[in-house]
DNA sequence: ATTATTAATCGTAATATTGCAATATATAAA
DNA sequence: TTTATATATTGCAATATTACGATTAATAAT
């Protein structure tokens, strides 16, 4: 059906997975490590640098306000994106507590 | 189209998009969760405890198998799930270092 | 041998995602 | 005002994902 039973999970549950599943194309991923790179916000240019499609990117960056890890001030014609500090760190602890479970100590395989 | 063009990417870029593309379904979260939780194996009981058809739960398992965060060994009829603690550890430092990306210092927005 | 149990696979329907051309929008420059 | 520039939105085609009923496979129990 393609459509995920989000009713069934909890809201943690469900949160936690959105914002993976955000994380979970390269091109998002290529467009936070570039805001990172280039130590400032960037004006466009992330079409010629990761090599998809104007409208391509922009929904890609869509998805990534969206979701909160970057936001977008206009300035002109241009549209300056850069991580959201205080919501990527809140993600990161997100993750981190994930994967910081306590690792099971019975293995039976 | 629905085809990621995964060969404008880096092989690292892909890797994470990968990983975190599993984690985007909470049904593969929970399952995770559950694993965590009972500090053992899972033998079954997963489709009760998380409320999706078996063959979905299955679908979901064999997913979070191939990117190696689980493995699973047959017993009987049975086959047992459990963390696969040195691809997690692994996993858990790729994101990690994704998320320890130190944060731009020039704001422009 | 037959039956029960457990999990994987197949087939299929519904929905989501990806990508881009075309277009729209909105400001800057001339 | 007209034109150029930058980004968003729309519409669509191709592919992927989610979910599950039906079936299969493989072992256990009787």
């Amino acid at each position: 059906m393609g459509i995920t039973k989000s009713e069934i999970f909890t809201p943690q549950q469900n949160r936690l997975a959105s914002l993976a599943k955000v994380l979970g194309h390269p091109a998002r991923i290529a467009i936070l490590e570039q805001l990172f790179k280039i130590k400032t916000c960037v004006c466009g240019d992330l079409v010629e640098e990761i090599g998809l499609a104007q409208p391509t990117i922009s929904q890609h960056l869509k998805e990534l306000k969206n979701i909160g890890l970057i936001k977008g001030e206009i300035t002109g014609t241009r549209v300056c994106y850069c991580i959201d500090v205080e919501n990527w760190e809140e993600m990161k602890n997100t993750l981190s507590s994930f994967f910081d479970l306590s690792l099971p100590e019975n293995h039976c395989c």
